[in-house]
DNA sequence: GCTTTTGCTGAACAATGTTCATTAAATTTG
DNA sequence: CAAATTTAATGAACATTGTTCAGCAAAAGC
């Protein structure tokens, strides 16, 4: 029987194809303007077509998120030849703020946005977050087992730094930075320095 | 002219109104169910009565943004009695993260959503935030210069707590530690203990 | 008492996510 | 190959949403 692989396979390229159109213009226009209408005329299908092939927006919004997840963790990969692993963990922020700023809807999706984990909710847990993090925490593991680090607890430490950059990455996203330009500090103030020298700082600190 | 000023009064008057009916329903049915509409009906008027008052829902989500600041900055304000700004700078932190378990719309509201931000952008800047932002930045600024705590740089460290309980809570808010109950952690997995740890561990690290 | 200003109304508009009876096409069956 | 059946896609319809605005009634000014 190929016709039903072959129907297998084409559905899974119409839901390519939807999820292609929906990032694509996702980044073209942003998160109000990304509508199941306009997806739709983009890859010249009718507004109901969408339906056959996720339960709702927020699916697709889920399908987007695994997409962006592949993304990150392609760079995160590209950390891995580092032997030394507080080095590797000291990279391991950096792109992860890197990767915030050159993707900020990405960002969005990943970690801030609701609607893709309400689709998560229904299904399998989070598998795509859970795998991300587990790079972060295998390295800190490394670290605290070499002693490189203050500290032995692994899940705190690998928590309390995802979260530090998290925060620093997300209140910069929502504009909440805004606060330091009134500070007197000079008007175009670079927040990314602020934060990769704030990263920076923390590290240094963790040092054994 | 006693007049124009008994209706200045009114006018503030009518605008709390829709700003108190806003933050009850908000509270009651949460963000997506907040409806113009909805609001009007609470208050007995018609729903374009609101635009007379607020140039459109973003700045209503503004007002009701700098009402829970205004909640945030009581709590703070119990703490000036501690003279020992070390234990300040603890207890704020414990005092921030409970608010945000205690009021998590609330935190949304004042951290998270992009909506009052835009209006205030159109505005005056973020005077709210910066208010109590400048509570925690004072007290690190006394735990420098008695020099309790490592490094010397009141601008990063003031930061990186924010953005480090920050992180903590805005990934639960938005359910993104879900992810630690497949790890092998028991099932109902306290989250908040996870922070308020974490935290306590990182405030232990960063003393002098 | 007439005119002007003000506050409020609620119907109307455009846009959204979502559903579903209907149609067209592909596949299976006889 | 023709008929029957299953599948895919349509697009009009529905309920909601934020927002606007011509009209209207009451208050204020003269």
């Amino acid at each position: 029987m190929g016709i039903i692989q072959r129907r297998e396979r084409e559905k899974l390229e119409m839901r390519q194809l939807i999820v292609s159109a929906a990032i694509k213009m996702y980044l073209d226009e942003g998160y109000e303007k990304l509508t199941l209408r306009g997806i739709a005329k983009r890859i010249e299908y009718a507004p109901g077509t969408i339906y056959l092939y996720f339960k709702d927006k927020d699916e697709l919004f889920h399908a987007m998120h695994e997409w962006a997840f592949e993304r990150l963790f392609e760079k995160f990969s590209a950390l891995t030849h580092i032997h030394d692993p507080l080095d590797r963990l000291n990279k391991l922020g950096f792109v992860y703020i890197q990767f915030a700023f050159d993707n900020p809807e990405l960002y969005d999706l990943m970690f801030i946005l609701n609607e893709p984990m309400c689709a998560i909710k229904e299904q399998h847990g989070w598998e795509c977050g859970f795998k991300v993090y587990n790079f972060l925490r295998a390295t800190v593991e490394e670290c605290v087992q070499k002693k490189l680090l203050k500290g032995d607890n692994t899940e705190f430490i690998a928590f309390s730094m995802w979260s530090l950059v998290h925060g620093m990455v997300s209140l910069q996203l929502r504009n909440r930075l805004d606060l330091f330009d009134k500070l007197g500090v000079s008007e175009g103030f670079d927040k990314e320095l602020l934060i990769k020298s704030s990263v920076e700082m923390m590290l240094k600190l963790m040092k054994a």
